[in-house]
DNA sequence: CTTCTACATTGACATACGTCGATGTAGTAA
DNA sequence: TTACTACATCGACGTATGTCAATGTAGAAG
């Protein structure tokens, strides 16, 4: 590798009086990237829209639940194509599987999508973008 | 094209009788497809974990703005890279740009994330995985 | 046993994504 | 003007992702 990492606070900079963009310096990221990747990895896990509407599609059951051959049809989609993408959505945590018989039923877990949420509000200073239900309050 | 989709409900059983897998048969599926594009989009933008670090960092500041060069030093990343980001995370909605003199500061779009869960919560069906004690009270 | 069904897995392909170096574009300062 | 700074955009590269045809696996029925 022999990427150098530009460093704004370690260049020697000639004079320091035009060196004045970086004010309050954030400094590291307050978001350990540890909490980032797995947060990502759920993002991404809802980032694509035949998910979604495989989640959509699933939870519109009385039951919440459905198997494969209930969702290669509405969505359009073959067979190994869905059970990839239910595959992505249960290590995600967003779903779960149970096998009955030959089938295989897949159903929501309920308190997923909100711990998703929760997290989003939680995870250190990202907590700050969710307050403020209206954008009209912080002038500080 | 020739995909041919399996479409259950019209493939010639011999008996009917084993045919049983499909039950409450849900059908199109209640999220379209839409809508799904516009919410993954959202998600996508947020499915990576350098742009989750670029919005806690952001947030992180005390006016909750930062310039692209507060950002290259503590990511670690290329000042193209965190311009690229950025674009992304603009383009979607959870911030804004700037252009003060030379510089421009990016801040975070007050409730956009919170918008996002309200969205989750609110699209169709989805709600129905939503409902979980804590963190939004949405009445009818 | 064999055969069928429902589903998972594999391999392959095209596309999208993340990253960086190089270059272009404004703005500031002399 | 020239020179420098902060940032955006372009081009390229490697990798990841979405998709499907083909194959494998496990259970049910005969």
């Amino acid at each position: 590798m022999t990427t150098i990492p530009i460093s704004p606070s370690a260049m020697g900079d000639p004079a320091g009086d035009l060196s004045e963009c970086c004010g309050p310096t954030p400094g590291a990221p307050k978001l350990q990237s540890e909490s980032a990747t797995v947060l990502a990895t759920k993002f991404k896990a809802l980032g694509d829209a035949n998910r979604l509407m495989l989640l959509a599609t699933i939870a519109s059951g009385e039951s919440a639940e459905a198997c494969v051959c209930d969702l290669t049809g509405p969505l359009n989609l073959g067979q190994p194509t869905v059970s990839h993408h239910l595959k992505i959505l249960v290590d995600a945590g967003f779903l779960t599987r149970e096998k009955r018989g030959t089938w295989s039923y897949y159903s929501v877990v309920p308190g997923a999508l909100s711990a998703l949420c929760a997290d989003l509000c939680s995870e250190s200073v990202l907590g700050d973008l969710m307050r403020t239900p209206d954008p009209a309050e912080r002038n500080a």
